[in-house]
RNA sequence: CCUACUAUGAAUAAGCGU
């Protein structure tokens, strides 16, 4: 039965819908952790209804259900249904109080979100910490964030690693580059948030001396050093690195299109974005930016027409 | 006391708002 449970879970949290739909059919048993991974499938393909009603019918719900199905909704923007969830379901624990503390710190709420931490959280975890950390940083307050994590009993490599880009979201990359020297251990997302800290405050040069020390590489850090320069003025250099991947993902595409179209060179931003393999909402809109802003608004009629799925 | 198949936190893309 947990080999079953375990397809399940590849297939649901990889967001094969018909397949685990076919695995969850076919199993001999259902349990609890079975349903719960059905209801995790319908959240993260937004279905919603689906996942609703698949939770009406369950004959068992656990607090894991009730907290999948509260963050599925706060990821997808639903934030009044993600608090109803959260006020009508039968128990609390530290998952759900810390998908809360989530819910509220992206959300502005920022004094719930404390009265929570403060006030309600009879246990707390690095996890708790590390999304009030984000809470503070999220909404104006760098020192709350930097009081917290001094404060907390036990600080991991997420925790460390938000602190990174707390301090470079504020400006500090001095103090960024102090958290990244001082952690125990760094991982690939530490430095690339650390790279990403240099190139989103304009230091370019620290950007590639500290990936030429980086043994290791990822589209990701390849579209941090792209977006590095390209926001920075170089779209040549971005182009470089560009053409230099040799694995693109629909962010590294979508990246060219953008910086050529800020750049409102409409002729590369569009080469690039009809070689793009599939195209994201976002890459639309930043080619009807640039059409917009250099007023061509027969073009932006026309493009629109062509957007598949609007916002 | 041991055991575990589920939910929450960190890095990269557009516009809008502040």
């Amino acid at each position: 039965n947990s080999l079953w449970n375990a397809i399940l879970q590849a297939y649901a949290s990889n967001r094969h819908k018909a397949e685990a739909e076919k695995i969850y059919y076919e199993m001999p048993l259902w349990n609890v952790f079975s349903w719960n991974y059905m209801v995790m499938l319908y959240c993260n393909s937004s279905e919603f209804d689906k996942a609703q009603g698949f939770v009406s019918t369950m004959p068992v719900k656990d607090i894991v259900t009730w907290t999948a199905l509260l963050a599925g909704h706060a990821r997808a923007g639903h934030v009044k249904l993600a608090k109803t969830i959260f006020d009508t379901m039968p128990e609390h624990n530290v998952v759900s109080w810390n998908a809360m503390i989530n819910v509220y710190g992206t959300n502005g709420d920022l004094k719930n979100a404390e009265s929570l931490f403060n006030s309600v959280m009879r246990e707390k975890d690095i996890v708790s910490h590390t999304s009030m950390i984000q809470a503070f940083a999220q909404n104006n307050d760098l020192h709350g964030a930097v009081r917290t994590f001094e404060r907390m009993p036990y600080r991991d490599i997420v925790s460390w690693t938000t602190m990174i880009t707390t301090y470079a979201q504020y400006g500090d990359v001095d103090s960024a580059k102090d958290m990244f020297n001082s952690m125990p251990q760094r991982n690939l997302v530490t430095w690339t948030a650390m790279i990403q800290a240099y190139c989103s405050n304009g230091f370019l040069e620290e950007a590639k001396i500290t990936m030429d020390k980086l043994p290791l590489w990822s589209i990701t850090l390849g579209n941090v050093l792209l977006q590095g320069y390209a926001e920075n003025g170089y779209v040549e250099l971005a182009k470089q690195v560009f053409d230099r991947m040799e694995e693109k993902d629909i962010v590294t595409w979508t990246s060219m299109v953008s910086a050529h179209a800020q750049n409102l060179d409409l002729v590369e931003a569009e080469k690039i974005f009809y070689e793009m393999p599939e195209w994201s909402q976002i890459a639309w809109n930043a080619l009807l930016a640039a059409y917009a802003r250099t007023g061509k608004l027969e073009r932006v009629r026309r493009t629109f027409e062509m957007v598949p799925e609007k916002e």
